[in-house]
DNA sequence: GCAATGCTTCGGCCGGTTCCGAAGCATCCC
DNA sequence: GGGATGCTTCGGAACCGGCCGAAGCATTGC
């Protein structure tokens, strides 16, 4: 049985909470230094080289040289979508565990309000988008399955995107991700991240320093608004 | 940052051996004794014990007294997902890792064949399935993404299934699940629980004892090639 | 060349986890 | 009741894995 001891390889690449933190902080796409991922997970940089030499090891992780700085990013967005399953169990156990509410610091309610989940938006943003999307019927999501209507295609035309003129790839054009805070689904594959992308271009969020949690701008509130009838805040 | 914390959690959880091993026997959906866990881990009993208390206060699994017998299966179709994303992730990095064949065993043979997984059928069996039903245009298949066509219902319905009478509850009706043994997917969802449950009662298939693998009946050759078009083995 | 920066490797310390033997409950069977 | 069987708890031994200080390599900048 060759593949269960690799299960559990996997299991103790991320059952360390300072791997853990190096890859939440990973989670948005980012390739960031060696240095920043010490600081996130809290050690120094000689003990943060070791855990990334194994997180590269395990394909979790791979890594960019430029210069003298070593860029690492999560190896896939398959590697994403594992870590954002297993946040999701998470969740859900803690919800389990203590039915008092769990306590929030200002951090967190930054990242609740909105924040980037790999390459598409999160939080009740990305929650409310999804659900403004499926109400007027431009999209359908299951609970893990999700397309785009043709009133959607239309719609997302308008909007400056086009679904099939992108590079898929292997990818899924549209699907479901739950999200850890909301624990509702918001929208994820290629048009998940069309939109994001799209939005930060025209202005209507901006990334805030040193999270994954992003702003909505004046215009972005009015745009919002008007395209996707959703008042985010 | 409350979560990321659980992250590693449920990561040292799983990345533990022997825990590994019975968390990967319960994938079929089965409910096994703590001794029986205690020989697919290769541990004693009371060494066993304390790995199930683990998995259980992390709710990965929940117990179920019956007489002196306790019997532990996984908490959820969830946790079931998980897991097997988790190996997903584990196959490609070893596909990765050594670019020679992986040696397979007897054993593994008859699991590559056709195995269940958690409550529906995988392994060239299941993936052959899909794959008949995608090219009638009966099912539809993206990535991580699926959907029952009106003439899938139609046919499910002739095969003596109803898809919309069953219980759902809240899972998704039709989503692939990617194989670690063929790397493609297969069907899971309500639909694939489904068929598999109708093939063990239609006398298709029967579980080989003391694994996932399934093996295919006489009947079962004939059946899956009339109605299904596909040739097992 | 020399110093500074970014990162890695080495070595030893330390804490947590796993493991099993022994003993203790609980349940079933006769 | 008495004796299996199934499982858990307790205790201590062994082991691994993370951690950091010190030192070493590579790159950049002056």
């Amino acid at each position: 049985m060759v593949h269960t001891t690799a299960l559990a390889e996997i299991g103790a690449l991320i059952g360390d909470a300072g791997r853990a933190n190096m890859l939440a902080a990973l989670l948005d796409g980012r390739a960031l230094t060696a240095k920043e991922l010490a600081d996130h997970a809290g050690v120094t940089p000689q003990t943060a080289s070791g855990h990334l030499a194994k997180l590269t090891a395990g394909h979790l992780v791979v890594v960019e040289k430029q210069g003298r700085h070593r860029f690492h990013r999560l190896a896939s967005a398959e590697v994403a979508r594992m870590i954002e399953t297993m946040m999701q169990m998470a969740a859900h156990g803690d919800a389990a565990r203590n039915a008092k509410p769990i306590r929030v610091g200002p951090r967190d309610q930054a990242l609740r309000a909105a924040r980037t989940c790999y390459d598409h938006l999160a939080g009740r943003l990305g929650v409310a988008l999804a659900d403004a999307m499926a109400q007027r019927d431009l999209i359908r999501l299951d609970a893990d399955g999700g397309l785009v209507t043709p009133e959607g295609r239309q719609f997302l035309s308008t909007f400056g995107l086009d679904v099939d003129a992108a590079p898929r790839g292997k990818r899924v054009l549209c699907r479901p991700c739950l999200d850890w805070s909301e624990r509702r689904p918001h929208l994820a594959g290629v048009v998940g991240a069309q939109i994001m992308q799209r939005c930060f271009n025209l202005g209507w969020i901006r990334r805030l320093e040193g999270t994954r949690a992003v702003a909505v701008t004046p215009s972005g509130q009015e745009g919002f608004r008007r395209v996707f009838d959703v008042r985010p805040g």
